[in-house]
DNA sequence: TCACTATTGACCAATGTGGTCAAATAGGAG
DNA sequence: CTCCTATTTGACCACATTGGTCAATAGTGA
């Protein structure tokens, strides 16, 4: 069984397989990922409509269910995909030898961030997807997520440099209370982004900001 | 205008007011409140099945339709009771004189972890008719909503005494962290409370673990 | 027994579903 | 231009689900 850095290192794969042997133009293909990222994020498996993603792609039923042979297919094909891309991207901008939690939070985040801004829903429908309860794909997204799951990522966070906190302080906690912490401010972002235009977010803000709360945590963590 | 507290203090008021008109036994009641709550918590207005209301809840399509005229008509009798009964136990048990942030989050954890196992989809709800969308009912959800704000909650938070945080410490952006906190240790509570009975529960071990955060935050953030 | 109310669930028209397919279109080669 | 193939369309289908109705039944107290 290889691990998703084994994956990404040595092979190279077509996500959308389907989409690989016909040829279509990316613009179209991104539009019928974003649109059916959007509206699974939204709905969840069950309660999303096809015929509501086709209308948000601007395409016909007809060649939705020709790239795809089911909604099924779609869904599972679209998970693999963006799974594959989100940690592809995580994967090869993140400083693994890192020990300070602040610094790889801030990494971490820099890099959702960033993707936010190209892929909004992205985010949410991987969430979405891990809280899937549906039976008919649960067991298949189950294969997916364990194909990808990787153990670099539990050891960087388990290889925390803990010297570097005061004493009496309960790491465990407080790495806890830190992760709460920028979970919580971007969610704070991402409902402030739905009422202004993409263009209208200006990373250097969000991030003097997201570093103040950075600055607050350490001087009250930190020895 | 007058404010929720003066309503709650003045005016008894009889949330299911088509309840009253009929002689319905307590436990039913329940039943229906719990059903209702809970399909329209996972749902959302639209999409949440007045079949999937009435099976969950053991009784038949007509009774439902005997007691509530529509479907809009339950959503919004029960938010509102909801809503009411919530602020009620709220105002009821919060010490309004408290100046000590980590005092009141801790009063509102304990109200908020002793309703839940009482009526564990009551936040779900609350929070998901907080962002409703639907057009049938976004405006008089938006009526009820403002008869029930309250300044004196605002209050609260806005008279928090900040000369018991360290110097140099941000105390806006520090509160916002211990919310954050509250919040994601809620969360997390939850997420586990899913895979157990609610009698498995101990309040005294969930208690100690938030006073166990309260501590901490309190070791960092105070002088 | 009767009169009355509380409760049922089969039923309905309307809407929406995932998926199909004959036909229209586009594009390149000759 | 004609032909041929590959891409794309959207009307259409059988089926499921929806909110809501109502004639019929069960229950109750006198």
């Amino acid at each position: 069984m290889t691990t998703l850095v084994n994956n990404l290192s040595h092979k190279r794969r077509d996500p959308f397989i389907l989409f690989k042997t016909l040829n279509i133009d990316a613009e179209k293909e991104d539009r019928i990922i974003n649109a059916a990222t959007k509206v699974f994020a939204e709905n969840g498996y069950k309660r999303a409509s096809t015929n509501a993603i086709v209308k948000e792609a601007g395409i016909s039923k007809g060649i939705l269910f020709h790239y795809f042979k089911s909604k099924k297919d779609l869904y599972l094909s679209l998970y693999e995909h963006l799974s594959e891309m989100f940690a592809e991207k995580i994967y090869a901008r993140l400083d693994w030898e890192e020990r300070d939690i602040f610094e790889i939070i801030r990494q971490v985040s820099v890099i959702k961030f960033e993707m936010f801004s190209t892929y909004p829903d992205l985010i949410n429908f991987l969430n979405s997807v891990f809280h899937e309860e549906d039976v008919e794909v649960k067991e298949e997204v189950e294969k997916i997520r364990e194909s990808l799951t990787d153990s670099s990522f539990t050891k960087l966070f388990s290889n925390i440099d803990a010297s570097k906190f005061r004493k009496g302080i309960d790491v465990g906690k407080a790495i806890q209370v830190i992760y709460w912490t920028f979970e919580g401010f971007a969610n704070q972002q991402q409902a402030k982004a739905k009422s202004m235009s993409v263009a209208d977010i200006y990373k250097e803000d969000v991030l003097a900001e997201l570093d103040s709360y950075t600055e607050l945590l350490k001087k009250s963590f930190y020895k």
